[in-house]
DNA sequence: ATATAATCTAACTAACCAGTTAATTAATAC
DNA sequence: GTATTAATTAACTGGTTAGTTAGATTATAT
């Protein structure tokens, strides 16, 4: 019978967990700037510092990493929103802090959204289904939690009558935008987009819209002159 | 001396300027599908029905008919939307009338925002800079005009007082974010988000979302109640 | 008719790239 | 200290793919 120490951690040479992060941060650089199919393993290895052959000791295969991307991305996102929904707020502080928490996590993360990016195009459609993992196991809950939201001001009048299945996915999709295309934005500024000035004024920008969009006196919150 | 008629077409066989756009359209499709990177000439040629080599005939390389194919796409964006910025209408109906043309556009070429998309992201960053020149070219110049009208709708008053480098990227996000993000809405959805009907749907809310988020007096426009 | 040049193709090549193999190194258990 | 097993690697393999070559076909001009 094996004397299973419960932890076995036999024979265990360098730093197991290291090098698989190591990789995982590797590969989400790699998938970032390249594509789901443009991404080359060898550069993968060679950014993490690793044989290659690691990577298919540690994931099945070029797929399975970019599913282990994947986790790691969305997973981030909701676990920094899930904090935003169980704050005890009124619907738009509410909303407003939903939508600041997303801009920061993006803006924080500026890989990420590309990697997202591609995932909701579906370029590839690869026979392991990601995206419908996706969808249910992060975009329904979140999408579920905003539409209470909405709801809930929209019961109380203080927000128009939008239809959550349209208004959230413009939502995101303002919020996203300037990072998505921060190539593009580059050019169009003739400047860096990611400085915290310039983040700071695409924040503001983005929280202006969705309020003058969402809430009924629309002559409040920022920007506009009294 | 040569007996030029001006227009040669010596020793033409079969239909040229076909096989040319057969090629394109086909490789429409295939880049659209799967990006850059993960398009196969060989694809390519099969569904244009045509000789591989014939596509290195028509275009340097891969990269030159990737060029191409986005020269058609914003060329044929820019057209469609000269017509309307060439109307005279006041402000408030010339933002609806663009945003509608180019939701139109959009909707009418469901290929061309995931094309657009992979090339803002900037993925692969080829050595040919084609982002550079389609800003340059296309979007500089609509950039400018709906400029125009911003400043104009807040010069009377009727707009918000909205940063235009802020805005008209806004707008143009939640125009297109539900082309590219097709699969997804697919799957929130359980159904074709393609159908007229769903279409409509979208269109109207980007409307009212835009109207609510721009005009003044937001009470007016779509879908609130009276 | 025949030369000329435009259009098109079958078959090939060289590079690339995801994934494998077989062996090596080292931490732990005994 | 040595057997065992986890972690790691150098070198290889085979299928794929962008791009080429050398020629075939045909419309037109003369």
């Amino acid at each position: 019978m094996e004397s299973v120490t419960a932890k076995s951690r036999l024979g265990s040479r360098g730093r197991p967990e290291q090098s698989r992060a190591a990789i995982l941060q590797a590969a989400v650089r790699e998938f970032a700037r390249e594509g789901v199919a443009g991404a080359r393993t060898d550069a993968i290895a060679r950014a993490a510092k690793v044989n290659k052959a690691l990577l298919y000791y540690y994931f099945k295969d070029k797929e399975a990493l970019y599913g282990a991307v994947l986790e790691q991305v969305f997973g981030g996102l909701v676990e920094h929103l899930g904090e935003v929904f169980s704050r005890d707020l009124p619907p738009r502080e509410k909303i407003l802090a939903y939508a600041g928490a997303h801009f920061d996590y993006v803006a924080s993360h500026p890989l990420y959204p590309r990697i997202v990016q591609g995932q909701m195009m579906g370029v590839g459609h690869s026979r392991t289904n990601h995206l419908e993992r996706i969808v249910q196991k992060y975009f329904r809950p979140l999408f579920g939690r905003i539409a209470e939201v909405l709801k809930k001001g929209q019961s109380t009048g203080e927000f128009r009558p939008v239809d959550p299945l349209h208004f959230i996915p413009s939502m995101i999709a303002v919020i996203v935008f300037y990072f998505t295309n921060a190539p593009v934005m580059r050019l169009m500024l003739g400047a860096d987009p990611m400085t915290p000035e310039r983040v700071a004024a695409r924040r503001a920008a983005v929280l202006d819209l969705i309020s003058a969009s969402l809430f009924q006196g629309s002559g409040k919150s920022r920007g506009a002159r009294p």
